[in-house]
DNA sequence: CTAAAAATCGAAAACGTTTTCGATAATTTT
DNA sequence: AAAATTATCGAAAACGTTTTCGATTTTTAG
């Protein structure tokens, strides 16, 4: 069974292809009759206008690329739920790479997508990218580009992303509210911004507040895709300084999730003894016992205004007018549970 | 910027396009001088073929599609992260779209990826889909077409599932074993075939070991997407039957999660007052407390071998071999933890 | 040195669509 | 009835690649 092409479409209808393809886009120069016959015709053979054609002729795919570092997380698959919900609605379809937290896989994909003639391009960074001619290149080819969650201020495009370090601040805010004062931090690796961001959130927050920094108080957790490092940090935390402290902040909910297991094992109460706030809102936190406080970051919102964004400027790029890049950044909320 | 073209490298070096494209497909009849030159203006010029010029020649996309339920989901996102990676290996692109459950999406979503030319289609069908006209399509249109997790008898192409019944009569044998005689079922909804088959599993268990079959025992929880469904007939359950019943087995591990949340907070031991089987193997079951003993799908592994088997049809059909359905069943593993 | 064989190249068609522009037919105006 | 206008159509080029096949040149064989 092969698919129907104008060309099947003319041929029945004794016309030329010229005027099949009038009919069906409405031009004004075929006659009522004629593109009526036509229309009919295409209905009842089912035609579909063979993409790569169309592809070839006008330049553009009616596809846009997503690159993500990965695919397998609360976060991301939110985001791209609420990309996928957007891209459909404009009839757009949506190409899903992982970058894998690699520089080499990110680049070699917008590479691919580019080849590919895609009509736009999502991406949130990997951690390792620092170079950004891959991006570049995007631009230089005059394709959109929107960056969202993480992002570079190096490069020069549309970016979506929440306030790291308010959300953080209202975070730690909010427990010092609760009348805590020993509030320590389990902090991210180094590289992405977010983890410098909230923790300079968390830092800021006691300074405002009039409760000292301490050092001692943060520690560093690299391992974020398991949840032993928090089990592991909330013990350190306990040999380290017993009593004294009152409140975890940590960067993600896994962290926050592993220390509640530690905790729950050695019955120390929670909230009583010491209080915790996550980030994140990953679906576990609700889930967890007690359940856990977070920073919601709102991943539907992030997709969905990261598309949009995309949309108005490869609309903006067909018809010629110039694009003005935006900078939306993305309200959080505090989701207040049991665990403080 | 634009992309640079066959036609831009042949002029540069005086001669034909058709002399350039063989020159960098190898072709027998280009002397090594030219191909040499050929290659490496290629290479200097950046330059990558017309994803749509070579789609419209050779008819063939480089692109699979995968149609799943939804996206946020732990179980599809591990799927679909195998499948890209498979995809990768093979430098094929995946355009996922997801059907929400809904047959009307899944219908339209297979007629746009089919007019996309994609060059074979994985899906995991929606609970609603009764009729499979759709699939019927891709089939007559000889584009490869893999099922997997949510098949259907029906259709004629090849399938890659596991085996709910043996899986759930395992895990039900598991606690009998363990000395549990009065096994509750928290069951799923009709549709889906899986619910049904995992609950003859746990009636077959039954009752090869002697164990008389209980209908008052098994609960039908509706909404899976929450977990206060398992909450609620944790409850249930208790009020019932109360101290009588040693342990529960659950369609899925939101139910069970549900059930330990209320377990913890009226103080029921688990697993010593009652131990509990759940199914998939969520992230989470390893997180909770007490961590939960599940069914592993081993979604990775339905990922890979789903688009291995994909991508041998594909082969096939370019080399005009006949092409033979296979129907894979996938391993599944008990993953015992504290909660039996 | 000629004939046959081999090596090297390029013209042209094809994939299916869109769009420009010129041609013809039908209608209206003078 | 002739001229001008309008309505309707189709030829052809273009998008960039691949592949067939014929043409030319070079090499080898006789």
């Amino acid at each position: 069974m092969k698919p129907v092409t104008l060309k099947d479409i003319a041929r029945q209808l004794g016309i030329s292809i010229t005027t099949a393809s009038k009919a069906l886009k409405n031009y004004p120069d075929v006659s009522e009759k004629t593109k009526r016959k036509v229309r009919e015709l295409a209905e009842e053979l089912n035609y579909v206008p063979n993409a790569f054609a169309v592809g070839l002729r006008k330049q553009e795919s009616k596809i846009i690329g997503v690159i993500i570092p990965t695919m397998v997380h609360y976060f991301f698959s939110t985001v791209l739920d609420a990309i996928m919900k957007e891209a459909e609605k404009r009839d757009y379809m949506v190409i899903t790479m992982q970058s894998n937290e690699t520089y080499e896989l990110e680049k070699r994909q917008v590479d691919l997508l580019l080849n590919k003639g895609v009509d736009g391009i999502l991406i949130s960074l990997s951690n390792k990218t620092r170079d950004f001619k891959h991006l570049q290149k995007v631009i230089d080819y005059n394709i959109p580009l929107v960056l969202f969650d993480k992002i570079s201020k190096l490069v020069n495009c549309s970016k979506v992303l929440i306030d790291d370090r308010k959300a953080a601040y209202e975070a730690v805010t909010y427990l010092i509210k609760k009348g805590r004062r020993r509030i320590a931090h389990f902090r991210g690796d180094l590289n992405p911004q977010n983890s410098i961001d909230r923790f300079l959130g968390y830092k800021k927050a006691l300074e405002d507040h009039g409760i000292p920094y301490d050092p001692k108080l943060v520690y560093l957790c690299n391992n974020n895709s398991d949840f032993t490092d928090g089990y592991s940090s909330a013990k350190q935390l306990i040999d380290d300084h017993g009593e004294e402290v009152d409140a975890i902040f940590t960067v993600n909910d896994m962290l926050a999730i592993g220390a509640i297991n530690y905790f729950n094992e050695k019955g120390i109460k929670i909230p009583d003894r010491i209080a915790l706030f996550g980030f994140s809102n990953w679906f576990m936190a609700s889930v967890i016992t007690p359940s856990l406080s977070s920073v919601d970051q709102n991943a539907l919102n992030i997709g969905k205004t990261a598309t949009e964004i995309l949309f108005e400027e490869i609309s903006c790029r067909q018809k010629g007018e110039p694009i003005t890049h935006k900078k939306v950044i993305i309200d959080t909320e505090l989701v207040i549970r049991d665990s403080c």
